[in-house]
DNA sequence: CTATTTAGGACGTATTTTGTCCAAATATAA
DNA sequence: TTATATTTGGACAAAATACGTCCTAAATAG
């Protein structure tokens, strides 16, 4: 069984599709443009946290595994853009560790 | 031995003084503003890929190390201020690998 | 063929970030 | 202390980025 690798676009089409619900449908239900969410789907536009609580609640999925999936799809590409190191990364994780050790805000 | 955990600024600031050098005298070489590199090394301002490639030249260290530093130093932050999964990081990595293999842009 | 859905460009707006100018605060030296 | 240089930090304009909407074209469904 392995780990699905995808981007959040991707997987909030995915949803949308397992409901075949339009982009209409479900962008009025969320309070968004059907343009926009398209754009979202698609990656060509990041949902800003309000568009991801409306949209964790609609297909009632935890928020969290969204935010993951944002943030995660940022680094990933900004890793890319740049060319830089996967063990860059790793070296965020340790700070990451270290800051909230040494309370720095 | 430890692995040294420190921000960008930090380590530019390090650099500086281990050769007794003003903010105003860097900052010069380097063709910015005196403030600017001062709020860089107080982490308050990013500098941007050129400021960086001329600094790396200036102390001659590796641009790519600096890099590291920065994109890690932004990667954290963000964790924290979304209260985010360390995971994430994780998953970032997994993308990379396999936007790499899969050619994606 | 018609109706609906999706894609994507163009563009104004909003938001974020940068870089500069100054002045205040701090440190250094005499 | 007094003078000089350095560093800090706020305010603000300018630049860069990102967002959301409108509209049309392309694709898909019925």
């Amino acid at each position: 069984m392995e780990k699905s690798i995808t981007t959040i676009g991707e997987r909030l089409r995915t949803l949308r599709e397992e409901v075949s619900l339009s982009l209409r449908e479900v962008a009025s239900h969320i309070g968004i443009d059907t343009s926009l969410l398209g754009k979202i789907e698609r990656n060509e536009r990041q949902p800003t946290k309000e568009q991801i609580k409306h949209i964790a609640k609609f297909f009632k999925i935890d928020e969290k595994l969204l935010i993951k999936e944002l943030l995660s799809d940022q680094f990933a590409y900004r890793i890319m853009e740049e060319e830089a190191d996967i063990d860059t990364l790793k070296v965020a994780e340790d700070k990451v560790e270290y800051f909230k050790a040494n309370k720095k805000k």
